[in-house]
DNA sequence: GATTTACTTGAATGATCATTCAAGTGAAAA
DNA sequence: TTTTCACTTGAATGATCATTCAAGTAAATC
């Protein structure tokens, strides 16, 4: 009956994904035709709409598999190069910083592009980039709670971590536009100097020209 | 009879430049069609393109506009409201917080959607994006400097400056995709309280344990 | 009065858009 | 064997895209 034998099937519509996450990313959604994601998964328009109703269908499942990511694309990595909760939301920062430089400063966060592309009327796609952005400060208030002794009681956990994001976000947009690194990296070490502050550590980010004064 | 020398022909130019200003807001530049550029400014294609080489340059127009209005428009009225310094920095960030209101956190800097939304090889258009957020830095950069005493000699004033647009840019963008002013909210309210840990003040911003929003 | 210049008109153009559909294929189920 | 059905093919569809252009208006200049 329903025996679910096909997986040769279903790669055909992971090809789909696989090409739509990839173009959206690089050209953003509306600019991306439906015969460049037929050209690159390697497949015709009746089998696309086999699987999927529509583009926009296609755009939800992308960002139903970037939540999906999350954990093990974006978090793990990051989290196995450090076990200081502190270090570890940095190292996940670090990830968008390689992907900037490994794209000449051309893409950063496909959430955040998508975010600022997509209608806003559409709901079911901003309430898709809305739980990808939850789940990212999810992680990232994790790390501040298991850091919680080292911030004064007062401070709200929740705006941080958004403020993370918020400083993610910021920082890969300004690097977009003028292709230059210094804009995140300013941003970073910015947040870096404030999670210094927080936690006592007197440090006020030294500027970049000449060797610092302190520390 | 009438002696207008070029006054109402530049007027169909301001018109076109008034309906995609607006419509490259609300729409995003992939998603404007000229037909709707042409409809807002009452006139015909051929009427356009006597004034404009390709809608393309119409974005570049646009952008350069953007950079006209950027004091008048952004600067000027924020630095009416308060003659601190940094009292100032954070009124230019209400202003766009007031955009968020007015829109139902629809729509935020249009300078930050279009930085994501244009391909990276446009170059010309992201050039003058840079120039806009630079601008923008700057005017800044100009409050820091006017309370430069009031921070730790060592900061980086470029760098926190660059930093306040990054918080603005991040902000939006999750103000935009949840469509709830919190994100901008809270990334503000850890930015304020970023300067009052450097200016010397031991503020670490109370929770906000209900519906208590302070300015 | 004739010519020139600045702008406007709007139908036509061809490219590209997402989507549809009738006609398949091949393997599993009956 | 026959039927069924998941999946594929790719030409066709009509809508929409940015752009072009020949023809026109009206004021300025000659």
């Amino acid at each position: 009956m329903i025996i679910q034998v096909k997986k040769p099937a279903s790669s055909t519509r992971t090809r789909f994904l696989d090409a739509a996450r990839y173009l959206f990313w690089e050209k953003g959604y509306a600019a991306t035709g439906m015969a460049e994601i037929l050209e690159r998964a390697e497949a015709n328009s009746g089998s696309f709409y086999h699987f999927f109703s529509s583009k926009e269908a296609l755009l939800l499942a992308v960002l139903d598999g970037y939540l999906e990511g999350l954990e093990p694309v974006i978090v793990k990595p990051a989290f196995a190069r450090h076990s200081d909760p502190i270090d570890r939301i940095f190292a996940i920062l670090q990830g968008y910083r390689e992907r900037l430089v490994e794209t000449g400063c051309r893409y950063g966060c496909p959430l955040g592009r998508l975010a600022l592309e997509i209608e806003a009327e559409n709901l079911p796609a901003h309430n898709r980039i809305a739980a990808n952005f939850g789940g990212w400060i999810a992680a990232v208030r994790g790390c501040l709670e298991a850091a919680r002794d080292r911030f004064p009681p007062s401070l709200d956990l929740d705006a941080l971590a958004t403020f993370v994001l918020t400083t993610m976000e910021g920082g890969v947009l300004q690097s977009r536009s003028c292709r230059r690194l210094e804009p995140f990296d300013q941003s970073v070490a910015q947040l870096r100097n404030y999670f210094a502050c927080l936690t006592g550590g007197r440090d006020t980010v030294p500027k970049p020209k000449k060797k610092g004064k302190q520390e």
